[in-house]
DNA sequence: TGTCCGATTGGT
DNA sequence: CCAATCGGACAG
């Protein structure tokens, strides 16, 4: 167990394909006193690079922000949103190839405990099921933008595979501004499991 | 330097 | 439905 993936995974430049085989991946950011705290990855989003308008790299754009869209496969990328929430990111495919896949839910695996205690009073239900709400339960901000998921701070592990039929996908959420991207089915998510962020207004 | 707005969330 | 809240992107 506690299997590592390789560099190799998020080498390939099919960054919709990464997305959908991120789904039942183990991400694991230990707490400072070495305790493990992870989450089954259960929705995923890909954003396509400098042809993609819901992109941050779109038109090739490339500033301190996105920089690290632009290394190579295997990095994380953590921007700031909204005036307080973070959102972590996968960066995959080769460097100058600024494609990511946005992680919009987990469902809690282990220290869930000290997820509940960085969430405050909130239900467990609410505790990672939304991109947001998962980089405070899993302490990542900032402070991870750049890092080698190959490195000891956050990384993913193999934890289970869910088949095509237990998988849904359709349009990314909260990019309207694209234009016609924002239809591209490039959301992935399990089907049924309560940790996929709920879109308002749908049940 | 000034303005506009966002890959969201939680409460009304 | 909407306020919160502030850094990034871009215009000037």
């Amino acid at each position: 167990m506690n299997k590592l993936i390789p560099r190799e995974f998020y080498m390939s430049e099919d960054s919709v394909s990464v997305a959908r085989n991120l789904l039942g991946k183990l991400l694991v950011v230990p707490a400072s006193d070495g305790t493990r705290v992870s989450g089954m990855i259960v929705e995923t989003e890909a954003y396509m690079g400098i042809t993609d308008r819901g992109a941050h790299s779109f038109g090739g754009r490339r500033t301190a922000r996105n920089e690290v869209m632009y290394l190579e496969g295997g990095r994380v990328y953590v921007f700031f949103v909204y005036g307080m929430y973070y959102q972590f990111n996968v960066v995959t495919g080769p460097a100058e190839h600024p494609h990511a896949v946005l992680i919009r839910g987990v469902e809690p695996v282990e220290g869930i405990e000290i997820m509940r205690e960085r969430r405050g009073a909130m239900k467990d239900k609410n505790l990672t099921s939304g991109p947001g709400k998962l980089c405070i339960a899993m302490a990542i901000d900032r402070d991870l933008n750049g890092e080698d998921l190959l490195g000891s701070r956050v990384w993913l592990e193999e934890y289970r595979t869910f088949s095509d039929d237990e998988v849904s996908s359709g349009p990314r959420i909260g990019i309207d501004y694209a234009g016609e991207d924002t239809l591209n089915p490039w959301r992935f998510w399990i089907k049924d499991n309560i940790y996929v962020s709920k879109k308002k207004g749908l049940p």
